[in-house]
DNA sequence: GAGTGGTCTAGACCACCTG
DNA sequence: AGGTGGTCTAGACCACTCG
């Protein structure tokens, strides 16, 4: 339970970071200062300000420091984490619609994703979220993962309406990794309905697959997203 | 010019991995083993195997090891590389049109990223390039970047089409990273005719900014890419 | 020249996986 | 029980930035 002394550091910056303490453009103490001030090894402190550049908190300069990153004005929906985390940076106002609350049911024939025959015995844990931003209808996702001894997520609302946090919450369950594959698409007519756009308008259409630390535990995901208002963003290395 | 030994080690167990001497599945030597054979410390092999797992070749598993990733069937146009060296490893059946050969003039008005005055006032190398992939024409993509001494790239030939190899060639300029954000958008009267798709077709729209270890000096790209045959994937973590 | 991050070595203990 | 990767310490030298 108790969490390595680089990620705990990592934590503390990244805290420090989104509550201002550290504004984009500031250096951060030099990995000297705070061998000294955390009483760390130089190379746990090196890891944990790894950490921070893998998540796009900083970018580090030889022979200057490290600078904490200027936040982008687009949704980093990208990236490892969920969607309120991400945009719970940016603005108090995200919200989410849960369109069909989690149960447990069959896998959808021809799933997305092959599934290995623990996840298809365990029968598929289902629900539909609409993911609101400022207002707009920016994201609609379909979620299934394996009913792997989770019946805490249907019997129980979900924690803020994440699943994340939820999975985390009831069970230690953390994601490790993801794959996801891209494709642009064209609104029908129920997706038109949905992000009230026209038909035909152009959407993204993401699948994802997270891992978890849990062996055999993955959950899956689709998702629609409307870019027209706002636009996805990654940074890389 | 040398370089550093965990990135000469990584090179080499990418080569390993990319010619097939070690295969999707298979276990790499353990760090231990490595430490023996290559005499370097085991902090430097982590650092080269970490390398390795940000670029999605391996992955690390406590009390296993490191497993070479399966690589996917879609296309990792997300990531850092260049569309010839991604794509290279799956196909020989890449091919690259030069539409527009690099040549100098000023920059566009109302560039899609703002720009340094260092950049306007250099003037702007600009080109216009379709990649092919098994005889479909999958990406289109303007790139543009500032003439700061870069007269070989519109007075030879690239090298092999490709942009970077050239970069890297004559003035040993790489890429340290990227920033990007993708839209979803509809084929109009002229993409629809590059593609050979029908007007109204969905398209990701992909505007980049590589960052070069040259200070003051990036690449930015405008790329229209075709998912319906291919989709566009990534790993994170 | 003083301070920064980048690389590298030589150790150590731990948790996890597999036979 | 033996081997694997994960974490951590205590040192060292280097290239780079800046005043």
């Amino acid at each position: 339970m108790e969490l390595p002394l680089y990620l705990k550091l990592s934590n503390e910056l990244k805290y420090q970071i989104i509550t201002g303490d550290f504004k984009a453009g500031d250096l951060l103490p030099s990995e000297s200062d705070m061998r000294k001030s955390h009483n760390l090894n130089r190379a746990t402190i090196r890891q944990a300000l790894n950490e921070l550049v893998k998540e796009g908190y900083i970018s580090k300069h030889k022979g200057k420091g490290s600078i904490v990153t200027e936040r982008e004005a687009s949704l980093e929906l990208l990236s490892i984490k969920g969607f309120s985390e991400v945009l719970g940076k940016k603005s108090d106002d995200v919200s989410t619609q849960i369109i069909t609350h989690p149960h447990c049911n069959k896998w959808p024939e021809n799933f997305f994703y092959s599934l290995s025959t623990e996840e298809i015995e365990a029968g598929c844990i289902y629900m539909k979220r609409l993911r609101f931003y400022e207002q707009d209808s920016v994201m609609l996702e379909d979620t299934y993962l394996a009913d792997l001894g989770l019946s805490n997520l249907y019997e129980q609302d979900l924690i803020r309406g994440s699943l994340f946090q939820s999975l985390n919450f009831f069970y230690q369950i953390t994601i490790s990794n993801v794959e996801q594959e891209i494709k642009a698409v064209i609104a029908d007519t129920s997706l038109s309905k949905t992000f009230k756009i026209q038909k035909g308008a152009p959407l993204l259409h993401i699948y994802r697959k997270y891992f978890t630390n849990r062996n055999g535990l993955n959950i899956y995901s689709s998702l629609y997203i409307n870019t027209e208002k706002y636009r996805i963003g990654y940074k890389f290395q």
